[in-house]
DNA sequence: CAAACATTTTAGTTTAAACTAAATTATCAT
DNA sequence: ATGATAATTTAGTTTAAACTAAAATGTTTG
């Protein structure tokens, strides 16, 4: 458990991210469908300070990357949040954090990363 | 432990006040000397914060405000920071944070709210 | 190879956090 | 009351975090 870790353990969409990948291994996509309110790239780039952190591992599949939380890096907060999971009351403040902390842009719509012409090489 | 507190345990800044507070009640005074590249008023807004977190009390004797740490709020995490502040890496990597995590104007330099007329009732 | 899918990356926008400077409040001493 | 000291509060500034939209990357399939 680093400081680093304290910080991105902050955030309450990450902590969302967290404890969706805690107990079994999502990918990508799954864990952006659980969460229709931002969009897939907001997901992937709160995914890579996870595991930039530490705290979460990725592994590449076919076209998936799926992403499980590593928890032998938490130590004595691992339980901390367990706990903040199990407890219906902390659900409700999460909600309502997620809510107030939604930063960026105004809210708008349908959140799904929109194609366009998609040429261009590199 | 509410999810409140690891906002509040994300910030440097506060933990830096936290470590100080922690084992001995200091004066805002006191607690803005050992910290002289940020103003006092800096160093009040954020005590508020811990406060308001239920993570440090305040008591008022004279002209004085003493805080100290609340322990007990603190649960698996006292040890944490505990461990943080004995280990000699960390105190680097605590320095290190502070520097980069200089928020606010650029850097100036004397650090003392500065007085001027002093008139002006409310 | 092109098209579809799955995801990441980049560039730019909005909001909030950490801060400063100054003003204000409060207490004590003269 | 006036002045000195201790701290808080307010208003405004700067910076970074969280986000969006679009483009880019990589992989599988026809």
């Amino acid at each position: 458990m680093m400081p680093a870790a304290l910080e991105v353990l902050a955030s309450p969409r990450r902590r969302e991210i967290l404890r969706l990948v805690w107990n079994e291994e999502l990918a990508a996509g799954t864990i952006h469908r659980a969460m229709p309110d931002v969009t897939f790239g907001a997901v992937s780039l709160q995914l890579r300070a996870l595991v930039e952190a530490g705290l979460v591992e990725a592994r590449a599949e076919q076209r998936h990357r799926f992403y499980r939380a590593r928890r032998e890096a938490f130590g004595p907060v691992a339980e901390i949040l367990e706990r903040m999971w199990d407890d219906k009351l902390w659900k409700l403040k999460l909600a309502a954090e997620l809510e107030e902390t939604r930063r960026g842009p105004k809210p708008r719509r349908n959140r799904t990363t929109k194609k366009r012409s998609g040429k261009r090489g590199r």
